[in-house]
RNA sequence: UGGGACGUCGCCAAGUCGGUAAGGCACGGGAUUUUGAUUCCCGCAUUCGAAGGUUCGAGUCCUUCCGUCCCAGCCA
């Protein structure tokens, strides 16, 4: 047998191998499928045009179409694009984008909106079963006759208005006669239900603006849970998978989905056909899971909207930013997202997860992906006092400590140095085993030097250091398995090229920057060191071929990536994406 | 006595028909190391929100209580 290509990819195939720890969802699904109960499962990433992608959103992507991959299903990316006036054509590109770069492909892309017709078809059949009604109150008075959370409410006045009344109304809101607001199509259920969803809740509301998918085509618009259930039912979902807090409205999804009986009643599907759409009809089961919470990260779509448009940081994309486009400006791998999805699981348990799980998810990606490169961010001269000032050799040096299939470069090394200023200390703290004076320390791939004096300006700071390189411990010399405590990362002043680098830290300081209740908001937390430009560090020269996107360990500094929208081979910009583990900044400051 | 959901190690999270607490991350200790990185060992819940009860035996069953989250958009 030959393996021929996926009929219905839903993924690249760059995600990991194992599905990870079994879940709730899981279970429920290949239940479904040892019973009989359906020959291939269908899912759905729905998001709503409204915002851009964010890490919490990559929990539901991974679920929904690693779900659909594992178990050689389907999954479609519909736009839940219900609510004009909010929704923009900018971010469903954006949203498609995210999805591919976090590795999935949808097996198709629908919108709510081509299914505007059916939807209108499935209110009418509520409203001559007399199961809805137009209702002339005000959003106001609504409020009012829905009582509150602990009393019920009151019927609305034009609740029993007669089926060809109701139709008619229903009718000339789609025309056009009345003006946004004057009246709505409502569900005829319970205004006394102890679920506020189910108190005659809105179908059909008037808005007169454009959609950003159907033009004008309509004025009157659906809600959320008529419109899902439906959009669900429609493409053929087996599971619809949403967070905890749609749990309340699934008496409703199954509400809608009943009276209407989209399956046997096929006829109201016909205007998705006649648009060229498949509609495989179904009747989807609604389950909830927890959303994927970070701390020290905002996550509120209303929140990270107004840090961009108040300028607090870079845009959308900012590496600060929790979006996916963000994280990935930031460096992280896409692969490492998907493995926190993974890891995290799928429960009802409310839960947030610590941030150094994702950082360290991006270290272990980038700990086998990247390959090593040495740059120095706060450059000191030092001087090989004991090489000629002409002195110029080209050195190897691995790509990679583990994995010797990734090469070895060649690293430009002279009389004169940069190493990193914070490797040198005048009056050493205890533990302190990088470079003193009179002390040895080896330069990576070069070998032992000793610090044999400090030049100084007038001022008292350092100018430059000098040392003399132990010729028997060069590389390659039996000398070189001397040891010494410690290894510096350095580039030849000669060679090294100029570069911008960024270092990024946390945005916020608090653990959950979202929470008010000390009377402070996300703004008193925001990190003021959250970013830090380096505008003078030294590269080795080797880097200078480095394209935009591509990652690296900086030795001993961190993993870093040519930013994705301003580095260029001649004025090289870089990000760091996060810094190494670290077991002697935290001893040092004690 | 409004409705819905959830409470297992610092953070996640497994725990089939009740049979005597997986794993990951974090953390502590040690080994290796030309990155104080990586890797590798070892350790880390007599206890499952609490209290009763059923049982030879309960995280798993029953009762009560406590705590947390969600819902009163013509948002999704």
């Amino acid at each position: 047998m030959t393996d021929a290509a996926s009929p219905n990819p839903v993924h690249d195939g760059t995600s990991n191998p194992s599905p990870g720890p079994n879940h709730f969802i899981r279970q429920i699904i290949i239940d479904d499928l040892a019973r009989g109960r359906l020959a291939q499962i269908h899912t759905r990433f729905p998001p709503e045009p409204n915002g851009y992608l964010h890490i919490g959103h990559a929990k539901s992507i991974c679920l929904n179409f690693g779900l659909a991959a594992e178990f050689t299903g389907l999954c479609n990316l519909r736009f839940d694009d219900t609510n004009p006036g909010k929704e923009d054509i900018e971010f469903v590109e954006a949203i498609k984008e995210d999805v591919r770069w976090l590795g999935y492909q949808w097996s198709e892309l629908r919108h709510a909106s081509d299914y505007f017709e059916s939807f209108y078809r499935c209110a009418e059949k509520l409203i001559r079963v007399g199961l809805a009604y137009v209702c002339d109150l005000d959003a106001d008075a609504v409020r009012n006759y829905r009582g509150t959370l602990t009393e019920a409410g009151r019927n609305s006045p034009f609740r029993e208005r007669t089926v060809e009344e109701n139709l008619d109304l229903f009718a000339r809101m789609r025309a056009g006669e009345f003006a946004d607001g004057a009246r709505t199509l409502r569900a005829h259920i319970d205004m006394a239900s102890g679920n506020i969803n189910l108190r005659d809740p809105a179908i059909y509301r008037i808005r007169k603006v454009t959609h950003q998918h159907t033009g004008s085509d309509w004025c009157i618009y659906p809600m959320y849970d008529f419109a899902h259930c439906l959009s669900d039912a429609i493409e053929g979902i087996s599971h619809s998978l949403c967070t905890l807090e749609f749990e309340d409205h699934r008496p409703l999804y199954d509400w809608y989905l009943d009276k209407i009986d989209l399956v046997n009643d096929p006829q109201l599907v016909a205007p998705v056909l006649q648009k060229g759409l498949t509609a495989p009809l179904s009747r989807p089961r609604q389950i909830e899971f927890s959303r994927l919470n970070l701390d020290y990260v905002l996550l509120s779509k209303r929140k990270l909207l107004a840090l961009v448009n108040d300028r607090l940081v870079d845009g959308w994309n900012d590496p600060r930013m929790p979006t996916l486009c963000g994280i990935r400006r930031r460096g992280y791998p896409a692969a490492a997202v998907r493995e926190l999805a993974r890891r995290i699981g799928v429960t009802k348990q409310e839960s947030v997860i610590e941030y150094s799980v994702l950082e360290n998810l991006v270290r272990e990606d980038l700990d086998a992906s990247a390959e090593r490169r040495m740059a120095v961010l706060d450059p000191i001269k030092l001087v090989l006092t004991n090489l000629a000032a002409d002195h110029h050799e080209l050195l190897v040096a691995a790509n990679h400590p583990k994995d010797a299939s990734r090469g070895s470069r060649q690293i430009a090394f002279g009389r004169e140095l940069y190493i990193e200023r914070e490797d040198f200390m005048e009056v050493p703290v205890k533990g302190f085993h990088r470079l003193v004076v009179g002390g040895e320390v080896r330069l990576r791939f070069a070998g032992i030097i000793r610090c044999i004096a400090v030049v100084k300006h007038d001022d008292g700071t350092i100018a430059e250091l000098h040392a003399t390189l132990d010729l028997a411990s060069r590389h390659g010399m039996p000398g070189a398995e001397r040891k010494v405590k410690g290894t510096l990362h350095w580039v030849c002043a000669a060679h090294a090229i100029a570069a911008e680098v960024r270092l990024y830290d946390r945005l916020f300081t608090v653990p959950d920057p979202d929470d008010e209740r000390d009377g402070k908001s996300y703004r008193d937390h925001l990190n003021p060191d959250s970013v830090r430009v380096v505008t003078k560090a030294k590269l080795e020269a080797s880097l200078g071929t480095a394209v935009a996107e591509q990652r690296f360990q900086f030795e001993r500094l961190g993993y870093f990536v040519a930013d994705r929208y301003q580095h260029q081979p001649n004025r090289p910009v870089f990000n760091r994406i996060c810094s190494l583990r670290d077991s002697w900044t935290a001893v040092a400051k004690g």
